[in-house]
DNA sequence: TATGAATGAGCTTTCATTCAT
DNA sequence: TATGAATGAAAGCTCATTCAT
């Protein structure tokens, strides 16, 4: 991957950036066909870099949890042990709620991406995050990570439903921080 | 619906039964042939009761939604004060666990069946059980219904992860439980 | 089969008449659509009766070696012992050099149809026009049907050579014959 | 061509080798871009020697019935009139049977490759042999040079039939014989 | 009203061929 | 000259929906 030709890595770029905002827009269900035309690259091309619409699928929930995974780690190091936590939760359903195929893949629907591998990338630092907020203080200590993940799942997923504003959203998640707390 | 024809009506409910079953076990995106097999009725008169395949999903939905709704209102009547809204969620969860669509509706995944009115049938309900526990003090004053709503919605949705066991399932619920009462 | 509906089955024969001339003129790689357009009929329609272009091209040959062996039969029946055999040899190539497919299938060339299965129709009749010929002494007793089914499949395979003209295909025919008569 | 590079010659070599390779066991209708796998090249590489597959095909007839005319030849020299013709005609079926493009190509099948041209190279010491066999009193005179050649295709042609013995292929080629000679 | 065949747009995938690197 | 990514025209096939029987 790291050996591709330049042009090579710039369309499977502008084809990753297409399909994310295809499924964005459209969910899990928007044809290949369609990212092509957007990402301005032939149908065959789309086909090349992922062989199958799963693969391409697979390949965004993968860059997503990944991006997410980094923000959670810089999290565990910089920010405050009782507040992290809360604030990664608050900005991955925010994240969530502007992009439908997060939500979606988030929650394994649809698509068979929900090998749970991809997942696993976020868990970890998920873990140290509600280990630090565990450790100040913030978190009861029944708490485990997986609980936190299906949270965080769950609460994405329903990010999506329609009449779900930003004022429920926060309403709602106040309700879970608080039995995170308590 | 009231003077269809006693075949007909029974044609009606054999889909419905049938379109239950398949969109569990295989998701909304099963094909309504595979319905109209189970249902051992020709594709035409699945067609002809539903013109629309999202018209089927729909029925199914508001369907379930009634049913919940009954035994929403039921519990209102009998249950504990205290007890019946939890009593009430974890049997929406229970239950979602066990069908896919169900879940997938609930949370409007994928199809166009989030009219937004199904659920309105099952908010009042749930307002009454959510109103009966707060009087007896059992739930805070600040939770409104829409945000149970939508702690049910994202919960039943994500009973359908893999590696979503029922220990999990009750540790996580009983995190919103405690946001619940605290 | 019997129970089609009437317009299925006129549909199946015209897709069966148009595959046949379709393939006849193009050879086996012709494209499916092209025999749903000359059958005036959608895709779709192809598909439902043959599940596969493989289904169709089977159909294709067990039709035709249907018809030959019917022919095969008739001449066991009515025709002189002495010459059945090199009539029905001489028809055969006749065919095949008027049809593409023809000879491409019973050569098995291509396509997976040499499932071997449907030669074997033709087999039993070509055996009976053989011991007849033998038992009247024109062809020797040394040869055995499977020699025959080979130097048939042969001769039609290679008559659409290019520059293969009708006194060729008799010079050619004649020296097999021979070689069986001796 | 005389003037190619030396690298260039050897990978225009190793093209022909490897597709002449591919061909013979999944027929001609095997990839190019397996073909320049095998070949340990890049796909470009391929089409810049052989501008068109069929080209490539016939690049592969050319030097197949090139190496089978020089047998032919040193056997019409060094070989004994009388069997010289037979032995060639069983070693080419021999080929046939071990090389599915051979017998593909040689019967004109599928591609493009019959324009005739390419036979002829075979067929003058092919008439050789024939004469020579004749002169010899091993064969009919009315025989000429187009039925052999006829014949050999053909045979080559339905050595590839699923159920082709040895046994049975030495049996069909025996009443050929028996025919020629007679 | 029930049937199930027909429709046809659309999807994924394949592959010969071109062309930037 | 070699490379291999990009192209894009099919191809085979699926499935919601329509409509003749």
């Amino acid at each position: 991957m790291a050996q591709l030709r330049a042009d090579a890595r710039r369309n499977r770029e502008r084809i990753l950036a297409a399909a994310e905002s295809v499924f964005a827009e459209r969910g899990a269900s928007a044809s290949t066909e369609e990212v092509a035309a957007r990402a301005e690259v032939a149908i065959g091309t789309v086909f090349r870099h992922f062989p199958t619409k799963n693969d391409l699928l697979g390949a965004i929930v993968k860059r997503l949890l990944e991006r997410l995974a980094e923000e959670a780690e810089s999290l565990a190091e910089q920010g405050e042990p009782e507040t992290a936590l809360f604030a990664f939760f608050t900005h991955v359903v925010e994240e969530a709620a502007a992009r439908k195929t997060v939500a979606e893949l988030l929650a394994g629907g649809g698509v068979d991406v929900r090998t749970g591998k991809p997942l696993e990338r976020l868990r970890r630092p998920v873990g140290t995050l509600l280990d630090r907020a565990q450790r100040a203080g913030a978190v009861r200590r029944e708490v485990g990570p997986d609980e936190v993940m299906a949270l965080l799942s769950a609460t994405s997923q329903a990010a999506l439903l329609a009449g779900w504003t930003p004022g429920l959203r926060d309403r709602t998640m106040e309700i879970i921080f608080t039995g995170l707390r308590a």
